[in-house]
RNA sequence: CGGGGUGUAGCACAGCCUGGUAGUGCGCAAGCUUUGGGAGCUUGAGGUCGUGGGUUCGAAUCCCGCCACCCCGACCA
């Protein structure tokens, strides 16, 4: 490509609405442009990019045995209905009517539509396997698009469905379409990390995300150092160990005056002595199902609350207002505690390893000393808080670290959530109907875009993984000098026959300018040609995400240039 | 949905408090010079000041409504 000729918009300044580095970056460079919250295009380049995504994940998608298809994106009201998400999926369903007054909306995700079309054409096991994917817009009205590419209200999804006769099978599938999005994103030359996660409404029993590492990441995942265990922290588990506290050495609890003392920072400065947060209990008032629930964690943890609602088997739970906590204990905001509760208690398996804890009294400005689980008060132990930093890892005890992350692709199996619900049946080799057995999973990609980018940028710029980059050389002819636009010619045309995606920069520009632009688009390898260099038969080849340039001969810069590409992970164009 | 903020030239902003014919930088066009890290000088084009109403002799500026966008929270396969 010609950069004269190329539409790439560059701006020097930085939108002022960009946070993070993939919206302000993906703007400058010229990739993207936005038209609304959450609502892009995507320019030439942003495009190239896109492209070399989704092609990457059809190939490992067929590789793997899935079939790509195409479903609607517009879709009638009746399958929402017939599932119940319809009304489930909320203000967040892009609504329409059409003409008539006939009601539709636009697909946030396909499992009814995939399973009509199943119930509808398959009816033996003999059809059985299945394993169906699409790359398409999905839309989803968010409560709050942010973060540019990263969440959008509008985006590109690959979503694959499988359906096979049993779990068995199905876990088979699943298993098989995990390698895949491992091969996947190998390939696109993002560090990430597959992590356990919350099935959440989609109500699978199993599931994985894979979560592409970055700052700006809005997910908390927590990675073991020394083993392969990684989890979303809203369903982190931390190492326990079942050992008793020794009866014999606890104190006799005695209630302490705490006035005005409300937070475990505030009773730790009051009470002094060397009292640690962990030496405290934090006592949370929930409402669920309009009834009151106590969880109680050490003071120095938080409250997991997609934990507790699993323990509670309920879809969410609710922080009681101040009014009623009051209510509940008594006491105001500040001095709830379990001893003595009235109510469903719920207690972090941690806490029970807490000798002679602090606690609020549910007596406004007064709180226990000495108090120890099993004896002053009891309640069912979960596991029940927010795994951190200093937490052990669940398999192997070493230290989990925290991470942020962006969530690239999410994998489930489904059940027959839809099926049964749907009638979607086969018969089996027995000539029995059984409903089929679902998964289905996602990836982003257009978020991957952004999700690369956040990983891969630094002060001047972008900086493409060679698998993903729009172009994989940047050709940078310096000054007006007919000789050096004669040589940068003749190694563009020579990297072209060579199947290597080259842009060349043949615009009237100075060279600040031309480097400055390089740097901000971030294709992997650049490659100055100037009169210095002319002189002495040389180029100069400079790698995005390396300091210094290397002086190459022209009589093997193309060898040089088609070998380093290969090495970084790109793939030559077939010009046969 | 709750709280906060911003809408003025393609982009980033000033002007608003204290009302009086719209400004800066970048970008764009032309000319001369310059040419290895976003050049200098000269000239020029470009704006219903988000939108509707109100106050006033007069509104970018004051008042009210609406819309859009951003941030924090809530929510979210």
């Amino acid at each position: 490509m010609r950069y004269s000729k190329a539409f790439i918009p560059t701006q020097k300044e930085a939108p002022k609405d960009a946070t993070t580095p993939s919206h302000s970056l993906l703007l400058r460079a010229g990739y993207a442009r936005m038209v609304g919250a959450g609502i892009y295009e995507l320019l030439p380049l942003g495009m190239r990019v896109l492209t070399r995504i989704s092609t990457i994940i059809r190939d490992e998608m067929d590789r793997a045995g899935a079939q790509e298809f195409l479903m609607p994106a517009i879709v009638p009201a009746e399958y929402f209905k017939e599932s119940g998400r319809w009304d489930s999926f909320g203000p967040a369903l892009f609504r329409l009517k059409d003409r008539k007054g006939g009601e539709y909306h636009l697909g946030p995700t396909h499992e009814e539509l995939i399973t009509d079309l199943v119930r509808r054409e398959v009816r033996s096991y003999r059809q059985l396997p299945l394993n169906l994917y699409q790359v398409q817009m999905k839309y989803r009205d968010e409560p709050r698009p942010r973060a540019g590419l990263l969440r959008c209200r509008e985006f590109l999804m690959k979503d694959a469905y499988t359906f096979d006769v049993d779990e068995a099978a199905a876990t088979e599938s699943y298993g098989i379409m995990r390698e895949a999005y491992k091969r996947i994103f190998s390939r696109l030359g993002l560090d990430y990390r597959i992590v356990e996660a919350d099935s959440g409404a989609m109500g699978g029993s199993t599931s994985a995300e894979f979560q592409v590492l970055a700052q700006n990441g809005e997910d908390a995942i927590v990675a073991c150092g020394s083993c392969d265990y990684a989890a979303n922290v809203e369903v982190a588990e931390a190492h326990f160990k079942e050992t008793k506290q020794t009866n014999g050495k606890m104190g006799a609890r005695e209630k302490v005056h705490t006035p005005g003392v409300h937070s475990i920072g505030e009773v730790i400065s009051f009470l002094g002595g060397g009292l640690r947060p962990e030496s405290t209990l934090k006592s949370m008032i929930y409402i669920v199902d309009g009834k009151p629930v106590m969880a109680v964690v050490r003071g120095d943890h938080e409250v997991n609350e997609v934990k507790l609602a699993r323990v509670l088997d309920v879809e969410e739970v609710r922080l009681a207002s101040d009014k009623e906590v009051k209510k509940v204990t008594g006491a105001s905001v500040g001095f709830a505690g379990p001893v003595d509760f009235d109510g469903r208690l719920i207690v972090d398996r941690a806490v029970t390893h807490v000798l002679d804890a602090v606690v609020g009294a549910n007596e406004t400005d007064q709180h226990y000393r000495n108090v120890n689980h099993g004896r002053d008060f009891t309640g069912d132990v979960h596991d029940l808080h927010l795994v951190t930093e200093g937490d052990g890892c669940p398999k192997c005890n070493d230290h989990l670290r925290l991470y942020r992350g962006i969530e690239g692709g999410h994998i489930f199996i489904l059940g027959t959530h839809y099926s049964a619900k749907m009638g979607a049946t086969f018969v089996n080799d027995g000539g029995k109907s059984l409903p089929v057995v679902m998964g289905c999973y996602g990836i982003g990609v257009t978020r991957l875009i952004a999700a690369a980018v956040e990983q891969y940028n630094d002060d001047d710029g972008i900086l493409w993984p060679m698998a993903i980059a729009p172009y994989q050389v940047h050709i940078a002819p310096l000054g007006n000098d007919g000789e050096v636009a004669a040589k940068s010619e003749e190694v563009y045309q020579a990297l072209r026959a060579a199947g290597v995606d080259a842009l060349i920069d043949d615009r009237k520009e100075r060279p600040g300018v031309k480097f400055k632009d390089a740097d901000l688009l971030g294709m992997p390898i650049r490659v100055t040609i100037g009169k210095r260099g002319l002189a002495s038969g040389e180029a100069e080849v400079k790698e995005r995400n390396h300091k210094d340039a290397e002086a190459v001969s022209f009589d093997t810069l193309i060898d040089h240039l088609t070998a380093l590409v290969v090495k970084r992970g790109g793939r030559l164009l077939d010009v046969s």
